[in-house]
DNA sequence: GACTCTATCTCGGTA
DNA sequence: TACCGAGGTAGAGTC
């Protein structure tokens, strides 16, 4: 990794057009080649960057780096502060638990957590527009179509919707309704599901997490 | 800024939990107290972080960063290489140019440019749901609702859906019709929006720019 | 390779 | 402050 320390001024034309004033900032080049412009604060995303695979082309008082895509940022060099370069070796890389892949992965377990004798018919059960992450027969042995979200918005509730309407195609099925799960779920998405007819639970993931599964709780 | 580069392990807690192995990478830690740990490629992104308003306590072998929210970030130090510190003074920000916002402006200027004979009624037209990008009426006098997006995806179509669902309740509209327009529209937004009776169009970009806004074009 | 959806999304605007 | 929508979204997983 190169690290540079300039007062630079920075142009990217690519997806937009965007231009950095003169200022002093951080270079950061990665060995994969891809370049990030750092500001003193505000945030940990780059002012300005390019992603791998690109070319970057030395010129002295400016750098400009490509891309296959046609995208250029180019970094004009005033007055170069500092300029180290160090090796890292490989990385071994974040070791990530309680996304929403787990939430769907516990209440796949327990699905009586969204609901009193739920059952579990299939886990991404397959549709042509794409799996639902939980399928579902309440007490009455109707079919329930469950989506899963870290947090409730108003897409996955267009998302259940779509779901639902290409089930009710499937007249094998019977009516199918709808139950929208999310940890939080945002006040218009709650209101747009309730306008579909669909059920919205919120659950407590380290509740979730406590829990048995329900084979468990049978004894 | 101060740069360290170090042999550590780090840990988060927070709206997820996650891990980092020991290996070398680099310490980002800004001046508004943000703190970004990077690997030597991969991406931009830092693969761990913690964005100000934080409190970074520096217990020599291992650093304690929380903040108001109860997240935390542990960075162990095994080994320091490096530790620098620099002074950058303020930034002047960035500046774009070609984002949704102006692609929006542009349209407004010349609505001819969606469909001949369009005038505009309102930008950004308020509704209980959000506002409706742009409302207009055709040479027929009848109201049309536009969605611009710079990238046409089926989560745009939804939207003008719901917008139009919505203009319908207000009688005095009469009845409205929509239009989705944008820079590219995807397949599958095509055929949703043609299913939905909204007509799809593409525009250009450098061509709007470079065209008169519609007051000008009369003479 | 194209498509899909998640994200510690981030970031900015607004009520 | 919370909510809402755009993003050079990025990045991962799937087909």
């Amino acid at each position: 990794m190169r690290l540079v320390i300039a007062r630079c001024s920075v142009d990217y034309a690519g997806r937009l057009t965007a231009h950095l004033p003169e200022a002093v900032r951080l270079i950061m080049v990665k060995n994969d080649g891809c370049v990030a412009i750092h500001a003193d604060g505000g945030a940990y995303k780059p002012l300005n960057w390019m992603n791998a695979p690109n070319t970057l082309v030395d010129h002295g008082e400016h750098w400009t780096v490509t891309n296959p895509k046609g995208e250029t940022l180019t970094i004009n060099l005033h007055e170069v502060i500092s300029d180290v370069a160090h090796e890292f070796g490989e990385d071994p890389g974040l070791q990530k638990d309680g996304v929403e892949a787990h939430l769907q992965e516990l209440l796949a377990a327990s699905p009586h957590a969204i609901e009193d004798g739920l059952t579990l018919v299939r886990r991404e059960y397959p549709t042509a527009i794409g799996p639902i992450d939980l399928v579902c027969r309440d007490t009455g042995g109707q079919v329930v179509a469950i989506e899963v979200k870290r947090r409730g918005e108003i897409d996955g509730v267009e998302q259940l919707g779509r779901y639902i309407e290409r089930l009710h195609l499937d007249s094998s099925l019977g009516a199918v309704r709808g139950v929208f799960v999310a940890q939080v779920v945002k006040p218009q998405a709650r209101v747009l599901a309730e306008a579909r007819g669909f059920r919205v639970v919120e659950v407590d993931y380290d509740e979730l997490r406590g829990m048995r599964p329900d084979e468990l709780r049978l004894f």
